[in-house]
DNA sequence: CTATCCTGGTTTCGTCTCAAAACCATCTGC
DNA sequence: GCAGATGGTTTTGAGACGAAACCAGGATAG
């Protein structure tokens, strides 16, 4: 009898709370655009690095950071990294402190080519939201990450505007005080992943 | 001179607009499920399946229907069914009335081993926002989700709860005039491929 | 200064996913 | 019946991925 434990996930008569609903939803966003994307000849795990190169500033621009990010191993990021490098999405500069690290930033090409995203395409679904609804829908979003973020203990990226190391000096703008370096307003709404351990919304 | 052409994205002084937000959340959650699911020892892609047949309608739960929804080929859909069939999550049932086709169901294993499915992390977490909360991030998502629909032109799949398929007949019931068969209250809240074409809320 | 450990990044290798194409069986329309 | 469409499978090659070994360069202890 192939139907007979029904206690955990009851065939036929299965409870679709709203929680359930919210998660499919936002799981079918994200496939939209990770499954959807082999467009421009990217793989979905280049279009993500893309992305995260992008976003992130200058102090998370690197292997690690993204491996961190794509939750993935650095051998795996630092594969996808160096095919966009050869095909010119990327430039790779030596870091003048460590010799060991690097960074990466988006060339005017990956730039370019960052337009026929397939997220942006999600980008633009959403416009079609009132304000309102869209702060409404990030927050619930931001809920449920923060909440994910508690339950596996391993915190998501945030944005240094609202990172606990954040400090405003005065009128001369804001000073990450982890890293001592002062940052620009734009870079306040850079990834960060040195925000890690934020778990404020 | 690498940061020319910034018309586009411009870096380092990215305008980060609050759809854009809504989308980056939406993906962050989806890739916190499809990415971090080697758990079990299933395949991202072997998770969705199983997920799918355990949410699909008798109508859906079909090899197209799945490559459909996954956005997949065929092919490919029929290996992840197969693994899964072989590994003993899924019954394949020939049909009936058309001698092509078989529809999937989960078995006992399968629904077991849903437990356990990573997703149910990201339900979990949205169990703790507030019903209201949870109402209104679902409905930014599924307008998310129509637009996309309506851009690419390749519908979403829906509920036949919202089908224009659906017709109610008194006091026995619902029927699908499309598949001309009676349909139980609980199969309102199931997915189904043929609900393709609507686009309601 | 050197020994040791740590950390950022790369390479190699085997496994497995995936899309494309060829294929088979069955159904539908004429 | 025949032709074409449709549901599903198989095969094949490309390539994503994780694991593990590896190679710096940096930090710490003595």
């Amino acid at each position: 009898m192939i139907f007979g434990s029904d206690t955990i996930f009851p065939m036929g008569k299965t409870r679709v709370t709203s929680e359930r609903r919210v998660a499919e939803l936002a799981l079918q966003v994200g496939r939209a655009v990770y499954g959807e994307s082999s467009a421009a000849g990217l793989t979905p795990a280049q279009w993500m690095a893309l992305r995260f190169f992008a976003r992130a500033n200058r102090f998370s621009r690197t292997i690690s950071a993204f491996a961190d990010f794509h939750a993935t191993t650095r051998g795996t990021a630092s594969q996808t990294v160096k095919s966009l490098v050869a095909r010119g999405f990327l430039t790779r500069t030596r870091s003048a402190r460590d010799g060991r690290s690097a960074t990466f930033d988006l060339t005017a090409r990956g730039r370019r080519t960052l337009a026929a995203d397939p997220f942006e395409a999600v980008v633009r679904a959403a416009l079609h939201l009132s304000p309102a609804q869209r702060d409404r829908t990030a927050s619930g979003l931001r809920g449920i990450l923060r909440e994910l973020a508690v339950e596996r203990d391993r915190p998501a990226p945030a944005l240094c505007n609202l990172c606990g190391h954040l400090s405003a000096n005065g009128a001369q703008g804001f000073t990450c005080r982890l890293m001592r370096e002062p940052l620009s307003a734009a870079e306040l709404e850079q990834l960060c992943v040195h925000c890690l351990q934020c778990r404020a919304t």
